[in-house]
DNA sequence: CGGCGCGTTGATTACTGTCAAACGGTGTGG
DNA sequence: CCACACCGTTTGACAGTAATCAACGCGCCG
């Protein structure tokens, strides 16, 4: 559902993290941006099409989804508040996914040509748009070797950690408990298991005291233990960005 | 192995397939570029040391090692020549993985500042080898999917109708033909499974006639039925550049 | 109340890993 | 030349993990 068109506020703060400098930061407060929200299962940006504008998350969380081959779909990524989710298809003509919505969620639309100029502009924000696709890419790497090497408590738990993680970095969780849109069937297509799996690998976890998670919330008793069970490491998900593009074009 | 240095001969290729024009190409015609030779199991790139150069294959086959939380080790993308294979380092800090020599190859390696430099002052290749990234990107994703979502022997063919159509693309496969430098323990790494298990797949692929695989070769007699086994579409490879960013800047 | 989405359970089958061993080719040293 | 070791491949038996099929319970909402 559209909600109107104001200035982007995603945009500079997103830039802000990257360690954007000032001047160029300026440049970015009055872009405008579409904002719109998304009910639960609603496609945000249809793969098919393409689209002219990119679209970051503000509210909620939102996953890659892919058809696989056989027939059945798969999840390649899980999006949080703050991320830049379709920035390929600045430079990309086709996208090999949808991204949607689950829960509810609100994101904000920006214009491929203001995207463009503001990178033709300012050397610091097409590198910093650059280096947090090459993040993503990197997280999917992670992702790709995890689904071949771990099993389902393992790989649950980890996917756990991660959201746990990086909704904490932008002040989503806290103490371990945080809001927990996905479902188990929704578990069972990012990990590609069957939700009667993903069920049965819970119960373990439970049972374990690894983690609670009921409704539509998650708390973990006991992070470094969870952590340490699957084998999560920050510094897997936090990639630092070089610093030589500091300065300004 | 170094074999010296000398002007790089694959990124004004590179530069030409991705539609760069012939003004910022001639810029990079006499890009110093340092050669190099690797055995079998070498490492070309090794993740946790901060490297300065960026590199390209120039003939062989590599691999992106990531060692798994529990010990292992999986691999993330095989890279085939003409590939750039640590772009990504230009401008992220740490590296989540080695890349690693699959049988005999050879590199190329670019300094960073000479990129940086060519990137700042040509529009047309700072968004070529961004683009380039982030063809990598998509690759990954279907990657994260086809690992959750299928078993091993559609898994393994995939892979195999990956390579066979990367390889023509360099003129390196013919009539379903190429030189494969990857064993079977190798696979087993790449997509996830057991070794053993990998050759009772291939046992079966063979008995159904969909693929030969004897020393370092392979033979596909249908590479239509091989495709349509494990729903390989050349599309989830193939992604298009959009090309709004031909203008000179 | 009845339907639906979500979570749960049990029984059974299919897929994959593990352990142990053997085979064939190749290169090396005696 | 042969013995030997090594690597990649192959085989068999068995154990563990996950998918499938078929229900059932529970809460929410029309």
């Amino acid at each position: 559902m559209n909600v109107g068109t104001q200035p982007s506020q995603f945009l500079p703060l997103f830039l802000a993290r990257a360690g954007v400098g000032d001047a160029a930061r300026r440049a970015a407060t009055a872009i405008p941006a579409r904002r719109a929200t998304f009910r639960d299962g609603e496609v945000i940006v249809r793969g098919a099409k393409r689209p002219t504008e990119s679209c970051l998350l503000l509210r909620g969380l939102a996953v890659r989804r892919h058809e696989a081959p056989r027939g059945g779909s798969g999840v390649s990524a899980i999006c949080v508040p703050g991320d830049f989710m379709d920035l390929h298809s600045l430079l990309l003509e086709t996208l090999e996914h949808d991204i949607v919505s689950i829960g509810g969620t609100a994101a904000e639309f920006i214009p491929h040509e203001t995207l463009v100029s503001l990178c033709d502009a300012h050397r610091q924000i097409r590198y910093a748009l650059w280096a947090e696709t090459l993040r993503d890419a990197s997280a999917h790497r992670v992702w790709t070797v995890l689904a071949g090497t771990m099993r389902a408590p393992e790989r649950i738990a980890h996917v756990i950690c991660e959201l746990e993680y990086r909704l904490a970095l932008v002040g989503l969780a806290e103490a371990g408990n945080f809001a927990m849109p996905l479902t188990q069937a929704d578990m069972a297509e990012v990990t590609g298991f069957t939700a009667i799996h993903v069920n049965r690998a819970l119960q373990e976890l439970r049972g374990a005291g690894l983690l609670e998670w009921q409704g539509r919330t998650v708390h973990l008793p006991d992070v470094d233990r969870l952590r340490a069970f699957c084998g999560f490491e920050v510094s897997h998900v936090a990639r630092k960005t070089a610093k030589w593009f500091t300065k300004e074009s």
